[in-house]
DNA sequence: GGATATTAGTTTCATATGAAACTAAATCCA
DNA sequence: TGGATTTAGTTTCATATGAAACTAATATCC
């Protein structure tokens, strides 16, 4: 198969060199990594979550019952990060476990109600941060975004050592 | 300033309500960290290079002779990691660091002969990466693409705390 | 000239990460 | 039934990270 050249690098100096700045792998990990600091830094301040904390709280919010499995499936999370998001999270009572009569392997997740009022406070300043992101496009564009996304995400898994996946650092 | 609804949560059931797999900076995350692993993969096998690393010798290689300075502010790296970014490769003999005579502060660093050979050798292969993750895309979609991280990198410095910016995690 | 403030880069320290090993509970299957 | 395998989740351990403190050299200001 003959690959697409890249449209970044179509003066012929160019060809075959590369310049890190459009670079697309560094660029998605600079812009992931300034737009996660920025959001990081809400819920960190104000709620003292960290981002695997965040993604947890949102799944749980927005489905009720999960266990820790379900929540790795939906959040492209390893089961480490999971299990020390939960542990925190009910540690400060955000969160509550009950073990499955079922299946006393698994924890149901909940929130408790001190977990439904911050998540409750978080979701609009995460909408309204995300607005503001995506303030900066065109309708139009924001739309290609998010097909531009799906695609790459597609793509991008097949070519991943396992999968999908999230990891610590970028380029 | 009213703020442009995201086009993703147009139906009003969704209006409010928060979904992680269509927010906008969990996505940007988990494509990001996929295409890293993806390629921090090749240069970590093949090469024992990590991801500063590689964007160390990625500029020094494009640039010639150039200071830790010059590289934090061309990698969105702080300083502790280009740091030991050019401790390991110094060590490893990729780097040669030699103090500037007219500030012995600064250190001017160079590719080594091997350090040009294993530069020779990577660019290819990232560049086929990138090429096999854009090829994904159209033609067209591939500048969409490029106008739109610009168009968001230059919002999200915006919203940082700091100005544009790394870091180990996202959302 | 010499004290003071900056700047380049390194080290320290506390925290985050994930692969691999581990524990406990189900499930398989003979 | 009962041993072997799988699955849910936790713990261990080695590594990566970055804020803050630090060192050394230069620039500034009097």
């Amino acid at each position: 198969m003959k690959l697409n050249p890249s449209p970044f690098k179509e003066t012929p100096e160019e060809a075959g060199s590369l310049i890190l700045e459009r670079f697309v792998p560094y660029r998605l990990s600079v812009l992931s990594n300034t737009v996660s600091r920025a959001i990081a830094r809400i819920y960190a301040e104000r709620f003292d979550l960290t981002i695997p904390e965040w993604r947890v709280m949102a799944q749980v919010g927005r489905h009720g019952r999960l266990t820790a499995s379900d929540i790795i499936g939906l959040t492209a999370m390893d089961k480490v990060r999971v299990s020390r998001a939960v542990a925190r999270l009910t540690a400060a009572g955000r969160v509550e476990a009950t073990s499955d009569a079922a299946d006393r392997r698994r924890q149901v997740l909940a929130l408790t109600a001190a977990g439904r009022r911050i998540y409750r406070e978080i979701v609009p300043l995460a909408l309204e941060r995300e607005a503001r992101l995506l303030d900066a496009l065109e309708p139009k564009e924001c739309q290609a975004l998010d097909r531009l996304l799906a695609k790459l995400q597609a793509r991008a898994s097949t070519l991943a050592p396992h999968g999908e996946g999230e990891l610590a650092e970028p380029d």
